[in-house]
DNA sequence: CGAAGGTCAATTTTT
DNA sequence: TTGACCTTCG
C-alpha cells in the first residue's frame, strides 16, 4: 500500500462551490512526462516520494493504457474493447491526477451509469489512494451526481432542496390521477404508457415546449403535451422529481445560470466518464454543458467506451455521442485499447469476426498475446427444442463441475447462462430444480421494489416528508383503516382545491364534520401517529423510530396476520430494510440512498450458476459463458428488427458480441429448431449470426443427441447450420423420455430453496420473469393464409408429439389430442395427415 | 374487502 | 400458454 497519497489536501464539499484556488502548477514532476519548472532538490525528492508511487501504480499498464493514465491536458477519448482493463485505466487515471497533485479529490467528476460501476470505480481507487477517495463526493452516477447539484441549487428549479425523488412506481401512480384529473380514459390511455413516453422525451432532454407536434398529439386526444406540462406542474407543487429531471434540472440551471455553470467549470478540473457509448442525449447535454469550456479553462474531459457494446439504443442512448467525440471536443487525443485480457484466442476471434458485420464502427480489434493449443473453440450445438437445450446445458454444467476436459473441477460460480430474453430462463430453472443444481438469476425482485420495502418506504417518507401526497396516498389505508376510496378521493380534491399537501388537508377536515364518525376517527389517528414521529425525528434515533413507525401504524402487525406463505418473508425484508439503515446518519439520508440506489447483494457465499439475460452480464466475465437460443426471431429478436431495421439488427449483433466476449475460456452457443412462442410451438431458423462466426475459431459440436438438427421449411435463408434431419424420431431416445418423465416434477420455484438445493434472485421486478416470446413473422404469415386444410376428427402426426386426432380448430391453430403427449395447440403446418 | 373470472398482451432495464 | 390487471360479485 502507498503512503503517498495521505497527503492529498482534503476539502470538505458541502459548503459552497467556492473551493480554494486550484494549484497553478501541477505538483512536481511526478508523471515522468510532465516537467515543471521547479528547484532540482524539489524535484528530486518529489521524484523519491513519487517514484515508488509511480512504479506502484503505473507498472503493469500496456503502452496504450498509460498513455490513457498519463494523457491528463485535453480532451481523451478511450476506446476500451471488452476485457482491456478499461476499469483499471478509469481508476489508475484518477490516481494519478490525485499524484501529481493535478486536483484536489474534490475536484474531479468522475461518472458511471450505474450504482454497481460506482462502487466499482470507488473501491478501485480507494485501494489505490487510501482514504482520499473518501474526498470525492463528485464520482458517483450521472443521477447521483444530478441529485447533488439540484439539492444545492433547488431554488432555481422552482423546488425546495429538501424535494423527493419519485421512482417510477410513483410517476406512474401519479399519471394516471392526472389522465383521470383531465377527464380521459386511463384505460385507452395507459399511465404507464405515458410515463415511458415522458421517460423518452426527457431521455431526449426535451421539456414540454421541444415536444415533436406529432408526438405531443399522439396520446391523450392530442394533449400529450398539456399532459406533460400538467405532470410538470404536478411535481412542482410536490416538491418533488423524477428520474429525468436530476438531469434536466440542472442542464435548465446552468443554460439560465452562466455565472455558475462557470464556477463548475472552475470547479471540475478533470472530468471522467465511464460507459460513454450508453449516454443518452440529456446526459450529453449535460457533459457537454459542464466539460465545454471557454478557451480559458482546460477542457480536460476524458470519456471511457466502446462502441461495439453499445447495447441501450432502446432505452435512449446514442451510439453517435462516442463517434462524434473528435467534434465535439477539437483536438482529442484518442486512444484504442485492443490487447485483451481476458479471453482465448478463439473467443476473440469469434466475437471479432462477428462484429465486423456492422458498419459504423470505430473499428477496433481485440487481440491477445495467449495462445494455448488446448483452448477449446468456441462450441455451437444444435437441440431439438428448449426442453431439450436446458437439459444439454445442464449436463455439460455437471460435466465441468465434476471436471472437465482439462479434467479441473469447475465452480459454479464461474459459468453462466446468458439469454435474450428472460421467458428463456424459465427452462433452464425448472431444469436446475430437478438436478438440484444451485442456480441464481440475475434480474429477479429488487429488494427497494418489493411491496413491503415500499410501503414501509412510504411511511418514512412521509415522516420526514409531509408533502409528499403520492406516500400519503400509498399508506393511508395500509394496513386497512377503513379510509377507502370515497375518503381518499375526498380529501384529495380538497388538498388539490387549496393547494395543501394532503396531510394537511387530513389535518383541517378530521376538525369538520364532513366524514362519518368512523373514518374520521380512523384519520385523526393517522394524523396524530405521523405528527407524533415527525417530532421523534429530531430525537430518536432513525432505526429506532423506523421500528416504531412499522410497529404502531400496524404495518408488521399485517403481515403477522397474514396467513399466506409470503407474510414471513416480507418481515424479515422488513427487518432487513431498518437493518441497512444503520449505515445512515438519519432517516433523510437513507431516503435518500434509495430512491437512487438499489442493489441486492449477492451471496458469495453459494457456488451457483448465473442466469442473467444478455443486457445484464454486460461488464461481466464467467470462465464458461453458455449462450442459449440463437435463433432467428429470437436473437436477433424479430421485435428489434420489425422497429429498429438495420441499426437493430447492428445492435441485437453487438448483443451477441457482448455475449461472446464475457466468456473467458468457454463459450457454447445453442440453438433449438422448436420453440414454444405464445404456447404455440414453432419451427425456428438458427441465427443468422450463427452464420458470422469464423469457421477457425467455431466448432459445430457434433450433437450430443440424435435428434439436433433444424427441421427447415423451404428454401429460404438456409444456413450450414441446417441439417437434413428434421423428421427423426425423438420418442425412443432417452432424453426425450427423461424430459417426459421431469415435466410432472419439475415444478416452479420462484422464491428459493427446495431440497437443500440454493436459488437466489437478484434483481429487478416484482414477479420475476414475465412468459414473454416473439411474435413471429410465421405466425403472422399464416395466420393471414388460407382456412385449414385439416377437419376436426383428423388423424394427423406431429413432429415432436406424434400421433393424434383433431379436436377443433381456429383458423390456423389445431387443438390436438394426442395419443402420448395429451392435448396440445399446434399450427398446422406442423402436422401432417396420416 | 377478497375471491373469481374475463381480457389483453407477450424484448432488452438503469436511475 | 402464462401472467398481470381489472371488473364484478358475494
Amino acid at each position: 500500500m502507498t503512503n503517498s497519497f495521505d497527503d492529498i489536501p482534503f476539502f470538505d464539499d458541502d459548503g459552497s462551490p467556492d473551493e480554494p484556488a486550484p494549484r497553478k502548477a501541477p505538483a512536481p514532476a511526478a508523471a515522468p512526462a510532465s516537467g515543471g519548472g521547479l528547484g532540482i532538490a524539489a524535484r528530486a525528492m518529489a521524484a523519491r516520494d513519487q517514484n515508488r508511487t509511480v512504479v506502484d501504480y503505473l507498472s503493469g499498464l500496456n503502452p496504450e493504457q498509460r498513455e490513457a493514465v498519463e494523457t491528463l491536458d485535453g480532451p481523451v477519448l478511450v476506446l476500451a474493447g471488452a476485457g482491456t482493463g478499461k476499469t483499471r485505466v478509469l481508476t489508475t487515471r484518477i490516481a494519478h491526477i490525485l499524484a501529481t497533485g493535478r486536483a484536489y479529490p474534490s475536484q474531479i467528476l468522475a461518472v458511471t451509469f450505474t450504482n454497481k460501476a460506482a462502487r466499482e470505480m470507488k473501491e478501485r481507487v480507494g485501494v489505490l489512494v487510501g482514504g482520499a477517495v473518501e474526498g470525492m463526493p463528485w464520482m458517483g452516477t450521472f443521477h447521483s451526481v444530478g441529485v447533488k447539484l439540484l439539492r444545492r441549487h433547488a431554488e432555481l428549479a422552482g423546488l425546495r432542496s429538501d424535494f423527493t425523488i419519485l421512482d417510477t412506481d410513483d410517476v406512474v401512480r401519479l399519471i394516471k390521477q392526472l389522465i383521470q384529473a383531465e377527464g380521459l380514459d386511463d384505460k385507452r390511455w395507459p399511465a404507464k404508457q405515458f410515463a415511458g413516453m415522458i421517460d423518452g422525451w426527457k431521455n431526449k432532454g426535451l421539456t414540454p415546449p421541444d415536444i415533436a407536434e406529432g408526438d405531443a398529439r399522439a396520446f391523450a386526444n392530442g394533449r400529450g403535451r398539456e399532459l406533460y406540462a400538467a405532470y410538470q406542474a404536478r411535481l412542482r407543487t410536490l416538491n418533488a422529481c423524477d428520474f429525468g429531471d436530476l438531469l434536466l434540472h440542472p442542464i435548465a440551471i446552468f443554460r439560465k445560470n452562466p455565472d455558475l455553470l462557470k464556477e463548475y467549470h472552475a470547479k471540475f478540473r478533470y472530468i471522467l466518464v465511464d460507459e460513454y457509448q450508453d449516454t443518452n442525449t440529456a446526459q450529453y447535454m449535460w457533459l457537454r454543458l459542464l466539460a465545454q469550456r471557454p478557451k480559458d479553462i482546460p477542457q480536460n474531459v476524458c470519456c471511457v467506451g466502446d462502441d461495439d457494446q453499445s447495447i441501450y439504443g432502446w432505452r435512449g442512448a446514442e451510439v453517435d455521442n462516442i463517434l462524434r467525440f473528435e467534434k465535439d471536443f477539437l483536438g482529442a487525443k484518442v486512444i484504442k485499447l485492443e490487447r485483451n485480457y481476458r479471453s482465448t484466442e478463439h473467443i476473440l476471434g469469434a466475437a471479432g469476426h462477428l462484429i465486423a458485420h456492422n458498419e459504423g464502427r470505430l473499428g477496433k480489434t481485440l487481440f491477445t498475446d495467449r495462445v494455448d493449443p488446448d483452448d477449446e473453440k468456441v462450441q455451437v450445438h444444435a437441440a431439438w427444442d428448449s426442453e431439450e437445450e436446458a437439459r444439454a446445458v445442464g449436463e455439460e454444467i455437471e460435466r465441468l463441475q465434476r471436471g472437465g476436459s482439462d479434467g479441473r473441477k469447475h465452480a459454479l460460480n464461474d459459468m453462466a447462462i446468458l439469454v435474450r430474453a428472460s421467458f428463456q430462463m424459465r427452462e433452464f430453472e425448472d431444469r436446475f430444480v430437478t438436478l438440484g443444481l444451485n442456480y441464481r438469476v440475475i434480474g429477479g425482485p429488487r429488494f427497494y421494489e418489493r411491496l413491503e420495502i415500499r410501503d414501509a418506504m412510504a411511511y418514512f417518507r412521509l415522516v420526514c416528508q409531509p408533502s409528499d401526497d403520492l406516500a400519503f396516498e400509498r399508506i393511508v389505508n395500509t394496513p386497512k383503516r377503513g379510509l377507502g376510496d370515497t375518503t381518499v378521493r375526498y380529501l384529495h380534491d380538497y388538498a388539490r382545491a387549496r393547494d395543501i399537501p394532503m396531510l394537511a388537508a387530513a389535518s383541517d377536515i378530521i376538525e369538520t364534520d364532513e366524514l362519518k364518525p368512523k373514518a374520521r376517527k380512523a384519520l385523526f389517528d393517522v394524523i396524530q401517529s405521523f405528527r407524533n414521529w415527525q417530532q421523534k425525528l429530531e430525537t430518536t434515533s432513525h432505526m429506532e423510530l423506523a421500528e416504531q413507525i412499522l410497529e404502531e401504524s400496524g404495518y408488521t402487525d399485517m403481515w403477522k396476520a397474514d396467513k399466506s406463505a409470503e407474510g414471513p418473508g416480507r418481515l424479515d425484508n422488513l427487518k432487513e430494510l431498518v437493518r441497512s439503515m444503520e449505515a445512515f446518519e438519519s432517516m433523510r439520508g437513507f431516503l435518500e440512498h434509495v430512491s437512487l440506489v438499489m442493489d441486492a447483494d449477492k451471496n458469495e457465499n453459494l457456488d451457483a450458476v448465473s442466469i442473467m439475460t444478455l443486457h445484464s452480464a454486460k461488464g461481466l466475465e464467467f470462465d464458461t459463458v453458455f449462450l442459449p437460443g440463437w435463433e432467428e426471431g429470437l436473437f436477433p429478436h424479430q421485435r428489434a428488427l420489425d422497429e429498429g431495421g438495420r441499426s437493430g439488427l447492428e445492435e441485437e449483433r453487438r448483443l451477441a458480441y457482448v455475449g461472446l466476449t464475457r466468456a473467458k475460456h468457454r463459450c457454447h452457443i445453442w440453438f433449438v429448431s422448436n420453440r414454444r412462442i405464445h404456447g404455440l410451438w414453432q419451427s425456428t431458423m438458427p441465427s443468422r449470426f450463427l452464420d458470422e462466426l469464423p469457421a477457425a475459431h467455431v466448432d459445430v459440436a457434433a450433437s450430443d443427441s440424435n435428434y439436433g438438427g433444424y427441421g427447415g421449411r423451404g428454401g429460404y435463408g438456409q444456413s450450414r447450420f441446417d441439417k437434413a434431419d428434421p423428421f427423426s424420431n425423438t420418442y425412443s431416445t432417452p432424453g426425450w423420455k427423461r424430459a417426459q418423465a421431469n415435466k410432472t416434477d419439475a415444478t416452479r420455484d420462484n422464491w428459493g430453496t427446495r431440497s437443500g438445493h440454493a436459488v437466489e434472485r437478484i434483481g429487478y421486478g416484482e414477479s420475476g420473469p414475465r412468459g414473454r416470446t416473439i411474435e413471429g413473422e410465421l405466425v403472422a404469415r399464416s395466420t393471414s393464409e388460407t382456412p385449414s386444410q385439416f377437419s376436426v376428427g383428423d388423424r394427423v402426426f406431429h413432429i415432436k408429439f406424434g400421433n393424434g386426432n383433431i379436436a377443433s380448430i381456429e383458423g390456423n391453430k389445431l387443438t390436438i389430442e394426442f395419443d402420448r403427449a395429451g392435448q396440445k395447440r399446434v399450427l398446422d403446418g406442423f402436422v401432417e395427415r396420416v
